[in-house]
DNA sequence: TCTGCCACATA
DNA sequence: CTATGTGGCAG
């Protein structure tokens, strides 16, 4: 039953500040030196438990550029990956253990956004939460010497705002704003889930935060998504500083305005980033397992700058880390594997593919929907392969840890609240391939599936106070915090659930646990997690039985290199 | 608002 | 070469 937790975890751990801001973000060629080692001597240090991972985030002062500005990101019905991509330098993990790196894009706040007068505006209540899917990093599990050789990239996440997406993106609703997390598992086969030392730990870089759209409406983004997306190139005047045309593709040729060159110029200046580091304030707390952060608004002064949109410089991002240790309580199914991939129907998967705004509902049940038709595609998206190559930048990474805590994200916005997220659901999806991991929620929470505010029960943990009235307990400034694997109090208690087999894990997510259950490996894919665990528990049983496919472990992935992209070839 | 197509880019 | 990631623009 329980064991300890890991209360109180917060300590500075990770709060330290940093701020080395370098100028020139520009930079960006790959460096070799990436995979150095981690600070110190660390080495021989015994504490390796999953609090104790410092991640940081690589290109933050890219992310930081585009946060000042008011990060917006793409989606579309085929899925558009992220730019910036989210990489992430990793140290203090166990060389030899195991774990399963995967991210979830949460609700930022539940405002729904418009972009007026050159600056965001909030725009009514958001839609209801989609149901939360997860990335699941391509080498998961791998140990931890692997993922702190080199840069860890998520380059091939894709969000769409297609909400019957078969492929297993993330789905997202445009206009609305999003917070990146990044979870880190222990998958250790000692582990195992219903062993006793699962733990996870969730880290939050708030300058990661983005608003979803369907085609970009601040020109300060995309001028900074021209300049430093290798794949925009095409978009680039043809020298450097100067005339900062764009080249127009297609059919019309036209240049564009000036403006453009304003803007470029801009983001040269903005170099300003003070550091002002400071602020550790914040610690990381623990939370219960529910919580989430979610950014804040600063202070909005804002900003009257010649840029209408320019956004007075955010405080340092701050990293949230959370980290929970989770013993028993967590359910887990076994899985079966046994068949390489599910076979629904493909229609289904079609219809879902081309159906346009579909109501989320559907999405919520437990079906898969794998067809057969995937291309290989499709099948990398799951099955991981490929090597992720470095897009973008580069600069060395960044070297410093804890982020400080910053709660100011867009000035220019209203001030957030801190949203729970509580009431988002993961979505149940099949992967269509057997390889990936199962993903059981282990731990549901009754959360509401959609709600928009489904604070009700949990903490939560935010910073900044919270509109609406959630609950908060303290926010946390920056970045970490961690809170024992055992669930809260309300937590299900009941869940006892079979228990777990392999390596299990359990993630967090501010909806519960998920617990995934890796038989063999599997790569990186978008799991599901349901919401009800309880409630759908049967389905998503049955779901994962055939997700994995029954014939055992899959066989290990295939590519790994979650850094190739450090690699500059 | 969103989608499909385009030229141009990476890999 | 192929496959695929970009933003612009027309619709």
């Amino acid at each position: 039953m329980l064991q300890e937790k890991v209360s109180a975890v917060t300590d500075g751990r990770m709060s330290r500040v940093q701020d080395a801001i370098q100028p020139d973000l520009l930079s960006q060629e790959p460096r070799p030196d990436l995979s150095t080692a981690p600070t110190v001597p660390s080495a021989s240090e015994p504490n390796q438990n999953i609090e104790n991972i410092k991640v940081v985030l690589h290109e933050r002062e890219l992310w930081k550029k585009f946060h000042e500005a008011g990060t917006e990101m793409i989606i579309t019905k085929a899925g558009r990956r992220m730019f910036p991509s989210y990489k992430v330098k990793l140290t203090g993990m166990n060389p030899k253990t195991k774990y399963i790196l995967l991210i979830d894009v949460v609700p930022a706040d539940d405002h729904r956004y418009k972009f007026c007068d050159n600056k965001w505006m909030v725009a009514g209540k958001a839609e209801p939460a989609m149901p939360g899917r997860l990335y699941v990093h391509p080498d998961s599990p791998a140990a931890g010497a692997h993922w702190m050789r080199q840069l860890v990239s998520f380059q091939k996440l894709k969000l769409t705002n297609n909400h019957l997406d078969p492929f297993g993106h993330i789905i997202l609703n445009s206009m609305h704003k999003y917070q990146p997390r990044l979870h880190i598992v222990k998958a250790d086969e000692n582990n195992a889930f219903g062993s006793k030392n699962t733990a996870y730990c969730t880290h939050v870089f708030h300058e990661t935060a983005f608003i979803s759209v369907t085609s970009y409406q601040n020109h300060k983004i995309t001028q900074l998504k021209i300049e430093n997306n290798p794949f925009a190139k095409g978009f680039r005047g043809s020298e450097e500083g100067d005339p900062a045309y764009f080249k127009t593709t297609g059919v019309s040729d036209k240049e564009y305005p000036p403006i453009s060159k304003n803007s470029v110029r801009q983001r040269l200046i903005s170099s300003h980033n003070h550091l002002a580091g400071k602020l550790m304030t914040g610690h990381p707390q623990v939370l219960s397992s529910y919580q989430y952060e979610a950014g804040l608004p600063l202070a909005n002064s804002d900003s009257q700058d010649p840029i209408p949109n320019h956004f007075p410089p955010s405080r340092d991002p701050g990293l949230l880390y959370h980290c929970f240790k989770h013993r028993d309580n967590s359910r887990h199914l076994e899985l079966g594997c046994k068949r390489p991939f599910l076979e629904t129907p493909s229609a289904v998967s079609e219809e879902h593919y081309f159906r346009s705004a579909p109501s989320y509902e559907s999405s919520l049940l437990p079906r898969p929907y794998h067809n057969e038709a995937f291309s290989a595609r499709e099948a990398c998206m799951y099955g991981g392969m490929e090597a992720e190559s470095g897009s973008g930048a580069g600069d060395v990474d960044d070297v410093n840890h804890s982020p400080p805590m910053n709660r100011g994200m867009w000035a220019t916005m209203p001030p957030y609240p801190r949203y729970t997220v509580d009431g988002v659901a993961y979505q149940p999806f099949a992967a269509h391939f057997a390889n990936t991991a199962a993903v059981t929620p282990v731990v549901p929470h009754p959360a509401s599936t959609m709600a928009p505010r489904p604070q009700s029960d949990l903490g939560v943990f935010n910073s900044a106070p919270a509109q609406r009235g959630l609950p908060v307990i303290s926010p946390p400034p920056s970045a970490s915090s961690c809170a024992p694997a055992t669930l809260a109090p309300r937590d299900r208690s009941d869940h006892g659930g079979p228990v777990p087999q392999e390596a299990g894990v359990a993630a967090a997510t501010s909806q519960g646990f998920l617990s995934v259950s890796l038989t063999g490996c599997h790569q990186g894919s978008i799991l599901p997690v349901p919401d009800g665990f309880e409630q759908h528990r049967d389905t998503l049983e049955r779901q994962l039985m055939q997700t994995t496919g029954g014939t055992g472990p899959v066989p290990i992935k295939v590519s790994l290199t979650p850094s190739s992209h450090l690699h500059h070839h």
